[in-house]
DNA sequence: GTCTATAAGCCGATAGAC
DNA sequence: GTCTATCGGCTTATAGAC
């Protein structure tokens, strides 16, 4: 019986999300997504031109997640500027926890398309980490943080590398150590002596 | 004709690493590898159990000299300490511009490998990680910054971001950046206010 | 130690029916 | 819009000769 468009739409992405996301880019076929998502391959290539489109679909998909993500943990905060900078590498922390993480997916899937820049998720990726920028640069500028397109760059640097060594270490310091730095340099541009 | 058993071992390596690291682990087949190395699938099987086992030979011959190049850029470098740690992320910058640079070969393959975290591949990945932070913090020590192994890990999370956010952004300036970041952090630990 | 040959299966993508 | 069926090619790994 034949969904509305949408729908089906949906759902094949929803499953392209959970095995892109746990297995990787190489390793996920369309044959195991069209079965996830309950449709035949003919259907995933009726919705989606290629394996590579639906690679750039599923991460435009986790672009404002994400970066609200981020949000909810920096306003949810409370005390000084730092701490709250803090609290953001502290919920990055928390989700590192559940059993199912696997790093982070822009990074993990440019990392596999390393060799083809000119792939539409290279694009997706790179937009939605400026965006995460863009919104800390704001949030700096708007208390009064000088340099704070810089500030927030270097912030952004810690987060990645927060991703990265966590996934590779699998150890939680990692991420305390990231919010220490992060926090330390935001205290350190608040103090006068920025740069 | 026969080679010596060494000399043909290390032809697969050689090859191997090219491939690895230009088009990725899974986008990689031994067919592929042994056509570069000069010899057939056969003997690349008769020289390394598997495709798993090769992948970890290749992260293995990387550890040493990934590791020379840190120690060359820092030992050459003048200065203060914040200014030869920077010199650090200045040589980073400069590897980045070759045209057949794709990020850091340790942190793709463990992006790749992330569901399967008892790769043998992860555990020379990791320690390779930990040999450049271990050094970085004798040297912050050797100098008398307080809590070296934190600052150490600081740095070392802000070369990773840098790997990450280059290959992302295809743009020099996150490297800048984190060097200015790293140098902040050591200059400001020894100033007396750490952590 | 290195070769030829092949097993056994999975891959992305497409043809054509309904 | 979704299906069944399939193409041509590639994948890791192994058998057995020399």
């Amino acid at each position: 019986m034949p969904r509305s468009g949408a729908k089906t739409r949906d759902t094949i992405i929803v499953a392209a999300n959970t095995l892109f996301y746990r297995f990787g880019i190489k390793a996920t076929s369309l044959d195991a997504i069209a079965e996830r998502a309950g449709v035949t391959k003919r259907t995933v290539y009726y919705h989606f031109r290629s394996k590579d489109d639906l690679i750039a679909e599923y991460l435009a998909t986790r672009d404002q997640p994400n970066l609200e993500a981020f949000q909810a943990w920096f306003e949810q905060a409370r005390g000084t500027l730092p701490e709250r900078v803090r609290a953001i590498f502290d919920g990055v922390a928390e989700t590192i926890g559940h059993a199912r993480w696997r790093g982070c997916g822009f990074q993990r899937t440019v990392g596999e398309l390393a060799n083809k820049p000119g792939h539409p998720a290279f694009k997706v990726a790179s937009a939605h980490k400026k965006r995460v920028e863009s919104w800390l640069a704001y949030e700096f500028q708007q208390r009064g943080v000088p340099h704070p397109e810089d500030i927030a760059c270097q912030v952004t640097l810690l987060l990645e590398g927060a991703f990265a060594a966590m996934l590779m270490h699998r150890d939680r310091r990692y991420v305390t150590q990231a919010g220490n730095a992060a926090a330390c340099i935001v205290g350190h541009s608040l103090s006068g002596r920025s740069r």
